[in-house]
DNA sequence: GTTGTATAATGACTGCAAGTCAGTTAATGA
DNA sequence: TCATTAACTGACTTGCAGTCATTATACAAC
């Protein structure tokens, strides 16, 4: 019986193995360009075992971006609880802040999350999984709601719903952010990206500040 | 030298009848989708020719994307004259809905207008046409530019750097539009559409109203 | 008409990458 | 030592973008 429990083991070693190799793949080439293969060789199996952990390359992609997606909640959630304390505005500038950081530090996974909207990514992975990647979203996204109902608790804020308020402000950002994503339309709209998200952040915190809505 | 003449007319419709076919398949069954074996059966001629014509599906996509701008930039347009005596928060109302309007219309024009970020899509482009689309999305910023400007002569808007709050603008409103356009993400929002984007728009220009940048 | 030439159009073919599966190898337990 | 199961393999299939040698068409010159 010891035995079984070995083997669960291992067999998750070389899952996590493949999703390095395809984390190390992925960022260098972008997701388009890498391919299968690629990642098998990287992992040093062949390309039949990387299908035989995972279902298609979307799903590997999927199953990487579940685990960014926790590190980054892991970021939105320290952020918010070492501002716990302080005005709304300020938290939402932390909680911002922290956002653009994280995607600084890998353009390729904001590219990625990204990505998944597009193309054949929704038909070349289980429901499943899709629901869970967004799920994850969903929970980055309720430490922007904690704090923008703070901010209307203290009257700071007067936006009355609250999931719209942050859907909006997750989505601006997310506008910046891809635009920043691209060299070309940067160069174009001719901004520092750090310039671009700040004005955004400080705009919609303004907007939410003195914005009674509907 | 009239027989030349009638050649390139013929040409020129040749080109245009591919272009509508690409348009009607891509629409119908999605850029990624859709072949250019569609493309050209739609076209009633063989892929030789498309590919006589246009130098790549992404090329196909882009010139569909121009003209598509084409039409988008003149809706801002109209929507600024017809706007011009109103102030400056109104008329950016205007503009925003204008957008709005448009890509309500054809949602699948707005996915292929981002789409064109990722992917292959810059490696199978002539820099010429990528640059050209680029330039088209910034003469639909320049209305924006000028609303805005406006507004702060009319010492509305307190922002000063003007093209820096209209990219701001626009990339924030086209991150609303994304989140709109992709069902899962929307479902999970658990928003209508319509009222996000209101939201992101009012609260934007509130926040120009009342933030003074830097 | 006939013929020569240029221009337009064709579709069989190539290359590449995702995904499959019949067959091989290795581990375990009797 | 052998039987059974689980893990793994890589040659193969499929599907599509893009190519190019070949064929068809239009037209001008005679």
């Amino acid at each position: 019986m010891t035995t079984k429990a070995r083997r669960e083991r291992e067999k998750e070693k070389r899952r996590q193995s493949i999703l390095q190799a395809a984390h190390d793949v992925f960022f260098e080439n972008g997701f388009h360009r890498a391919t299968v293969d690629d990642v098998a060789e990287r992992a040093e199996v062949s390309k039949g075992t990387v299908y035989l952990y995972f279902e298609s390359k979307e799903t590997i992609l999927a199953h990487l971006l579940l685990e960014t997606l926790d590190e980054l909640i892991e970021e939105l959630e320290q952020a918010y609880v070492t501002a716990e304390s302080l005005p709304a505005d300020e938290q939402l500038r932390r909680l911002g802040r922290a956002y653009l950081r994280f995607f600084k530090e890998e353009p390729e996974c904001f590219r990625l999350l990204m990505a998944m909207d597009r193309g054949r990514f929704q038909d070349s992975v289980t429901p499943e999984i899709y629901q869970q990647v967004l799920s994850a979203s969903l929970e980055g996204l309720g430490w922007v709601m904690k704090t923008i109902q703070q901010g209307i608790d203290e009257e700071m804020f007067r936006c009355c719903d609250v999931r719209l308020a942050a859907s909006t402000l997750w989505a601006m950002l997310n506008g910046v952010l891809e635009l920043m994503n691209h060299p070309l339309r940067r160069a174009m709209v001719g901004m520092e990206r750090e310039a671009l998200y700040q004005t955004a952040l400080e705009t919609v915190i303004q907007g939410l500040r003195s914005a009674p809505q509907q």
